[in-house]
DNA sequence: TTGAAAGCGCTAACAT
DNA sequence: ATGTTAGCGCTTTCAA
């Protein structure tokens, strides 16, 4: 920037004035300023500017896994949203690993983010707490913080999801009706369970709920006793997308209702198409990155704790008779 | 730091020295900084830290879509090798569109990101230039950089995979192979399209081909004008995931045998299940990953130009009969 | 083993 | 409309 200015024959100042666009400053003068900048190929130390400026126009994502489709779509809202308020974006997978979870914020924040979007890994975030004191924004998205913690959250609705497949299973005859969820230590999996649950009723039997993460092995043993048992289930409910895609593997065809929680890809060309109870990745990605950059812009009121709705979307696989 | 220097009794340059692990200071001083600094909640600030050093430990991914399966497995491989070298992850998503390709560029080398991995949306890249003459490394992925800008470059065997494709088909009794490519603009169509052509020889006949980004109508149109024609495809080629997916919609269970360049999920559950010919995304982001690495290290030999081997995966559709 | 001083490249505040 | 100065928080260099 100095050698810019000597170029243009002016002060620092001026050549920072024309970078960003500052009014007051003379056409002449700024054209002057312009051809020494392309002249030289400057460009702006941004590394400069932030530690200036205290902001660093950078959002961090923290999400399990950046090629899972669901958090690859949620990542692309937020991406898009940040790029609309010209923010760039740090993203991390924590493998479902609250170390990793922490250990990225931690790095985040000493990067000094402006905000963080969270789906987090563990149930403990007391760590957060001097970041937030310090000022740093966190939108906490899919489940929420651990106790204590209160910042806005973006959760989908979870238990009435997964009440409105078992109830749909009901509705066409299954009174047998099996749940396969995801380690009940995560938050979504355990609220879908309890939505199962609810929706069952007195017909609720433990027999015939496995909870673990999808593992082809698992999931086929798991249904293996179930379909052993005296009175075997005629439908399964699938508590998340990559738990639907192993089940169905599990089955290899065999007839059985299925209903899935998250649409996947392809779900409409198997065949019975399976129906699912659909979340929308993308808003809530837009939805959390819009709390953040309202609060970044000076909202200060209470925590808000948005929950989004869920659709289910009949195809075939979850209307088959018992 | 400077609250932590006073606080433990000692000079800014001690805490510098702990912070960073630096060698030469007495045990006792250092667990004095170190109480400070957790009775004070200090972390340093990296963006000073960076202004110093003139590093920044970030990676920049431009990529065409971070939600698109193929490239956020790669952008996984990236995030992984990157983490091991205690560097993060700053990614964008281009659109296929080369003003917003650049965009990004230009904003990750005015934050001095280490080093850059592109997959190109655009064929000019001539404005990288400067950034390379000024040390910034870049290596692009999946598809070359324009003419004039020799860097590191991971490609697919593109051809080979379509050639190996297409005899497949031969293999089986085909001789009217019809091809559904993306936009011939775009590098790796057109390398799967010559790789087809060359497979053929002399049956190649441009009637069956068409060459459009992947949307349902266009697809549909284009199998319609070629199943019209008076000695009509028996089997298709579709060069790359999403028209895979979109030619077996537009082909709504009519009986045809095809093959696909890229493996995607649940393949292998459609029935026939889907031959394809598959890419490694998380290897070409681990290869373009240590590419880069190699070069951050001092690596300062000759451009180097590794394609990567695809592998065909017969599954059922593509071993149907004309 | 420890510290003092300079300065990375920029912007904010205050002249002129 | 333009310029001067201070300083963001750290690391580097040199000295003690």
């Amino acid at each position: 920037m100095k050698d810019v200015a000597s170029a243009a024959g002016v002060a620092l100042k001026t050549v920072s004035r024309v970078v960003n666009g500052e009014p007051g400053v003379h056409p002449a003068t700024a054209d002057r300023v312009r051809a020494a900048i392309d002249r030289l190929g400057y460009s702006r130390n941004e590394s400069a500017r932030v530690l200036r400026r205290g902001r660093t126009s950078t959002v961090g994502l923290v999400i399990e896994d950046v090629a899972d489709p669901f958090y690859a779509g949620l990542g692309r809202a937020v991406e898009s949203v940040a790029a609309d308020h010209g923010c760039l974006l740090l993203s991390g997978s924590s493998n479902e690993d609250p170390a990793r979870e922490r250990e990225l914020v931690r790095t985040f924040c000493a990067r000094r983010v402006d905000g963080l979007i969270v789906v987090p890994a563990g149930h403990d975030h007391s760590y957060l707490r001097p970041e937030l004191a310090a000022g740093t924004v966190a939108v906490f998205a899919d489940r929420p913080p651990g106790p204590g913690i209160d910042v806005d959250t973006v959760l989908t609705d979870n238990a009435g999801g997964a009440a409105l497949a078992t109830r749909h299973l009901l509705a066409h005859g299954h009174t047998r009706i099996a749940f396969l969820g995801d380690a009940p230590s995560i938050f979504t999996a355990a609220q879908r369970l309890h939505g199962y649950r609810t929706a069952l009723g007195r017909l609720y039997d433990e027999r015939l709920v496995a909870m673990a993460p999808p593992a082809l092995d698992t999931v086929r043993d798991a249904l293996e006793r179930m379909l052993a048992l005296d009175r075997p289930p005629t439908a399964v409910f699938t508590g998340n997308g990559r738990l639907t895609v192993t089940a169905l593997r599990a089955l290899a065809g065999r007839r059985m209702a299925v209903v899935g929680f998250d649409d996947f890809e392809l779900s409409d060309l198997l065949r019975p198409a399976v129906t699912v109870v659909a979340q929308d990745p993308a808003r809530m990605g837009r939805v959390a990155a819009e709390l953040l950059f309202r609060r970044l812009a000076g909202d200060t009121g209470p925590a808000e704790h948005p929950v989004l709705p869920v659709s289910l979307i009949p195809r075939g696989s979850g209307e088959l008779p018992p």
